[in-house]
DNA sequence: TCTGATCGCGCG
DNA sequence: AAAGCGCGCGATCAGA
């Protein structure tokens, strides 16, 4: 299952011995591009950041013949290299080269990788990173950059501008000790956070199959017909009445919580909120339709018929994804709640005739990954087999798989009451490195110290907050200031797991787009990534590519294993469906 | 009437 | 079942 080759689209390049009449310093194509009043200006850098000196002068290109001579670029590769882009972000260029029909192999995304490098702990001692503090990372005027275009005037970053950018983060990279394997694998991370940008612009210019028929079947099915516009479908105006009626409340709008609650205190249920797990404790009959109405309202707000023409077109569901929009180096998205597509409607994603929805999710990965980062030998005994809670349960909790899952994440979630935090001190007893780990990222909180993933992206310093309650004048603020510190040490507690987490799920999606390259042959139907959701991957692949499609998810599942840990006894299982609904995928 | 905060709930 | 983490979004609500 796994490769042994190192994978080319995410190691360091060596200079093989298939070419031995090329130099190292042009193995390479580094090509940085950047905005220009005219459209864009393209210039051949060295791996270091400086002009190349065989090609150096900056080339000027019209708007309307950039994505023909990308293209000619990306197939001339060197040294059977394609290029790798450079640029400030991929957003700004790749969507509009995608519209075009180009696809490039590799990119180096600026904003991303420096955002990386401007606070990792590995790069801490270099002055990319102490002239990075000043600057504000969300500064506005950025996003003015390419508005510049239109008005054709100066745009805020030059070619020279980002040259010298690129250059001061490769000479980060170049900074960080080459100890434990770390310049490597911050070195990984930039070029898994630049592929993810280029596998979201992918996916969003894909999209998600989706059949607007079977939605709407499912919404005439829950709701009732579609209503007309500032109207209660029929089946929630149904269950008003009821309610109305049963609250003796006539003019009762369940959907304001105030409302709500002022009604239910008069019928005695003496509720502190409308939380669906709090009105649950009461057995009152207007519990039931109470419930059935909050369901079906949230189907109705936000995914009914509104959401339903705002977001399908041509039978896709584009998202934005924001990578990197999540410290921790998950993805956020923008638009439609992608990342919240309910089960509800998930009969709506459905794959083209002659297709196959193929979705692969990591089993269980953040307790994996804890067992690495940790080297928890005795629990990643108790986790070889497919069910990892069954077999840490087996080892410390007698066999009951649902006290050992809520202590594991009580544990990586920081839980201190409750079953979980009554389960610690077992867990503790049996897997002290598991449980050690994590106190100690909590411990470095805090403190206010920042905590690394294995990659090396590192957490964002501490709130405002945190630094105003660290010199408590009276024990009221005292206890305030534990509450933020504790506050603070649950977050990096997690942090130190959800981000090594996406480190493993940005190297499973680059490997994965890379061998997905491999099986496009010109003019066919091709596999394509189109959804990805922290730890799940969706990919729509016609029928006789879907064997090769499971091989090549299990091949980069194996292969980001790899490139985080080596070769450890700890396995990262992915499960994976063939289905034509997305379903009956779980 | 607009804006930002809060509630509640969907996903991992 | 919720509690301990991370998000986005729509409706309501409070305040200008």
């Amino acid at each position: 299952m796994c490769t042994k080759r190192p994978p080319r689209a995410l190691c360091r390049k060596s200079p093989g011995g298939k070419h031995p009449r090329e130099t190292r310093q042009n193995w390479n194509m580094y090509l940085l591009l950047a905005a220009h009043p005219s459209g864009a200006v393209l210039q051949e850098l060295t791996k270091a950041g400086h002009p190349h000196p065989d090609n150096p002068e900056p080339r000027l290109i019209a708007e309307g013949e950039l994505a023909d001579i990308v293209l000619g670029l990306e197939r001339r590769p060197r040294a059977g290299q394609p290029p790798r882009w450079i640029w400030h972000r991929t957003q700004d260029w790749y969507p509009t080269l995608l519209a075009r029909g180009v696809e490039l192999e590799r990119c180096y995304d600026l904003g991303l990788c420096g955002n990386i490098l401007a606070l990792s702990q590995f790069t801490a001692h270099t002055d990319y990173a102490r002239n990075a503090e000043k600057v504000t990372l969300d500064d506005p005027e950025q996003d003015a950059l390419f508005d510049d275009l239109a008005t054709g005037s100066r745009p805020s970053f030059t070619l020279e501008d980002l040259r010298i950018e690129y250059a001061a983060q490769q000479e980060a990279l170049a900074a960080v000790s080459p100890e434990e394997n770390r310049r490597n694998r911050l070195q990984l991370l930039l070029a898994a956070e630049s592929a993810g940008a280029m596998i979201a612009a992918e996916m969003q210019h894909a999209g998600v199959p989706w059949r607007e028929d079977l939605h709407a079947e499912i919404l005439a099915d829950y709701l009732g017909p579609r209503p007309p516009l500032g109207h209660r479908p029929a089946k929630l105006e149904a269950l008003n009445v009821e309610l109305r009626g049963l609250l003796k409340a006539p003019a009762l709008n369940p959907d304001s919580p105030q409302e709500l609650i002022r009604a239910l205190h008069r019928n005695g249920i003496e509720v502190k909120s409308t939380r669906q797990w709090e009105l649950k404790e009461s057995n009152h009959p207007a519990i039931g339709p109470l419930l059935a109405y909050k369901k079906l309202s949230r189907l109705h707000t936000a995914n009914g018929w509104a959401w339903l023409d705002a977001w399908v077109a041509g039978g896709r569901f584009r998202p934005e994804y924001v990578v990197g929009g999540v410290v921790s180096g998950r993805w956020a998205s923008r638009g439609g709640g992608a990342l919240q597509i309910p089960r509800q409607i998930r009969g709506a994603v459905h794959a083209d005739p002659g297709y196959k929805l193929i979705v692969a999710d990591a089993s269980q990965l953040e307790p994996r990954v804890l067992v690495a980062l940790a080297q928890d030998s005795v629990m990643a005994e108790a986790a070889r087999d497919q069910d990892l809670y069954a077999g840490i349960a087996a080892k410390g909790f007698g066999g009951d798989r649902a006290k050992a899952k809520v202590a594991l994440l009580g544990a990586m979630y920081g839980a201190t009451s409750g079953e979980a935090g009554r389960l610690m001190p077992q867990l503790t007893r049996t897997y002290p490195r598991a449980v050690g780990f994590v106190e100690q990222a909590a411990r470095a909180g805090e403190a206010g110290a920042a905590v690394t993933t294995r990659l090396g992206r590192s957490s964002p310093p501490p709130s405002e907050r945190w630094f105003q309650s660290q010199r408590p004048a009276s024990a009221e603020e005292q206890r305030r200031a534990e509450s933020i510190a504790r506050s603070r040490g649950r977050f990096t507690r997690n942090f130190v797991v959800q981000g090594s987490a996406a480190d493993w799920a940005a190297c499973w999606l680059a490997e994965l787009r890379r061998r997905l390259r491999t099986l496009r042959t010109e003019g066919t139907a091709r596999a394509e990534l189109v959804f990805f959701l922290h730890d799940e991957v969706m990919v729509h692949a016609p029928v006789h590519q879907v064997d090769a499609c499971i091989t090549a998810i299990e091949d980069a599942a194996g292969a980001a294993k790899e490139l985080l840990f080596g070769r450890i006894p700890v396995e990262f299982p992915v499960s994976v469906a063939v289905v034509d609904s997305y379903n009956n995928a779980k």
